[in-house]
DNA sequence: CATTGCTGTTAGTATATGCTAATTTCAACC
DNA sequence: GGTTGAAATTAGCATATACTAACAGCAATG
C-alpha cells in the first residue's frame, strides 16, 4: 500500500463513494464530481490502471481493485474521522466540516489516525450520518423519496453528494434536517417535485433531487427511538 | 496571500527557520535541508521570485518578502499548533510529533487553525519549546554550548534542526533533555567535543554539535523557577 | 438506416516538480 | 595573479497534472 498523491486519493475516494451510493462509476462521472476535464480524467485513470488501483470493464465501468478499495476505505475513514473531530471537538458547524476535512484527510499518518480515533472514542458515524467503512446504516433505512406522507421519520444520513454545497447544507441545518432529528412527512407533490416535512421546529420543503440523497428511518408511532444517541 | 503548493510552503518554512536560527539562507542550504538537488532548488526559487515570495541579494542570499514572511509565519504557527495538539491532546510522544505535523501543517484552513488554537488554549510554545511566531524565548536564553560547568540550567528549546532525527530525539527523551527539565552542567571537554550533564534522572553526554542547538536558561541557585508552567 | 449526441480518446500544450551532467562564476587561497 | 573548489546555473530530460480542440465509437432515436 504505497503512498499516493492527493489527486489519486481524491479519485479513489470518489469512486468509493459512487460505489456506495450505487451509482455507475464512469469516467464522465468522475470528471463531473471532480470538476476536471475528461482528457485529464482519462490520463489519470490510465495511471491508476498502471498502478493496479482500478480496472476498466468492457462497458467502461471503473472498478476498484482490492488495493484500490482498501486505500479508498482508509481515506474515507480519515475523512469521516476528521469531520467528527472538527464538529465535536473543535465545534465547527456540521454543515461546513466537509470542506475542511477534505484537506486533512490527505495529511494524516497512520499514527495520527489511530490516536485520533482513540481520542474520539472510535466513532462509527460522521456528523452527516455517513457510516465509517465497515459500519452500515440500519437495515430499515430508506431514502426520503421513499417515505410516504403520514410517516414519522428520523434523519439517518445526509448523502455525501449534498455536502459539496455549503449553501444547501446550511439550509438543511436551519430546518433541522440533520442526523438524529425527527420529522413528519406531510406531503409529496409531483407537480412541485418536492416533499413537505414538519417537525417541532417548523415545516421544510425539500426538492426531490435532494430528498433522494437523504436517508431516513421510519419511527413507529408509539416509540421514539434514536439511532444515534 | 494566495494559496501555495506544499513544496512552496516547505521552502518558505525552511527559509523562515534559517532566519530565526541566524543561519545564512542560501540555495545550497535549502538543497541540503530539503534533500533536493541544487538545480531543482534553483528553479523553484525562480518561481518564488516571480511570485513575490523571496528576493535574492547580490550575495545570493535569499530574503523573504513581506508576503513570504507572512505566509511562512502562518505555516510555522500551523506546524507548532499541530505539534502541540498531537502531543498534548492525542498523546503522541513529543519526540515524534514533528513528522506528523509536517503533513498536517499544509492541510489546515484558517477556520481549523482558529478553532484548534482556541481549543488548545492558545499555546505559545510547541512541545520542543519553539515559540510561536510573535512569541520570543526569554532574554537570558543561551545555547547549551555557552553554559559553563557548574551551572544549573533548565532546557528551554530543542532546536528545530534536531527534530529531523527521531533517533536523536528519542535519546534526548530518554535522558530527559526536554523543555522544562533541569540539569546541571558537569563538564565540557574539548577533547571529546561533548558536554556532560547531570539531572535527578542521571547523567547525559551531548556532543557539541547537538549542544549548539539546545537552548537553556541558567537557574539561580536559590530559586527553582520554570519558564513553562 | 441515418442522424444525433454523449462518451471516450488522441493530439498538442502548459506548468510544477524532480533528476543528472556539464558549465559558469566567484571568492578564497597559494 | 593564477588555481581551486564550492555554489550557481544551464541543458536536457522525465513525470504528474491540467487544459482545449478535434475526432472516434456507439447507442438511442427519429
Amino acid at each position: 500500500m504505497t503512498e499516493h498523491s492527493k489527486v489519486i486519493e481524491e479519485y479513489l475516494l470518489t469512486l468509493y463513494k459512487l460505489n456506495r451510493a450505487g451509482e455507475p462509476a464512469k469516467a464522465v462521472t468522475l470528471a463531473n464530481r471532480l470538476d476536471t476535464s475528461p482528457p485529464t480524467v482519462h490520463a489519470t485513470i490510465l495511471r491508476m490502471q498502471r498502478d493496479g488501483l482500478v480496472n476498466v470493464t468492457k462497458t467502461k465501468e471503473l472498478a476498484l481493485t482490492k488495493e484500490g478499495q482498501s486505500i479508498a476505505e482508509d481515506i474515507a475513514y480519515r475523512h469521516n474521522l476528521s469531520e467528527y473531530f472538527l464538529c465535536n471537538t473543535l465545534g465547527i458547524p456540521w454543515y461546513e466540516v466537509h470542506q475542511h476535512a477534505h484537506l486533512l484527510e490527505h495529511a494524516m499518518t497512520p499514527m495520527v489516525v489511530e490516536k485520533l480515533a482513540e481520542f474520539l472514542g472510535k466513532p462509527e458515524f460522521c456528523p452527516h450520518g455517513t457510516p465509517m467503512p465497515g459500519t452500515e446504516l440500519p437495515e430499515n433505512t430508506i431514502t426520503l423519496m421513499e417515505a410516504q406522507p403520514g410517516m414519522n421519520i428520523e434523519i439517518a444520513m445526509i448523502g455525501e453528494v449534498l455536502e459539496d454545497s455549503v449553501d444547501l447544507m446550511k439550509i438543511l441545518h436551519e430546518h433541522k434536517v440533520m442526523p438524529g432529528k425527527q420529522h413528519k412527512v406531510i406531503e409529496k407533490t409531483e407537480v412541485m417535485r418536492s416533499i413537505l416535512l414538519e417537525s417541532k421546529d417548523g415545516p421544510s420543503s425539500l426538492p426531490f433531487h435532494v430528498a433522494e440523497k437523504i436517508f431516513v428511518i421510519e419511527i413507529p408511532k408509539d416509540k421514539k427511538r434514536s439511532i444515534q444517541p
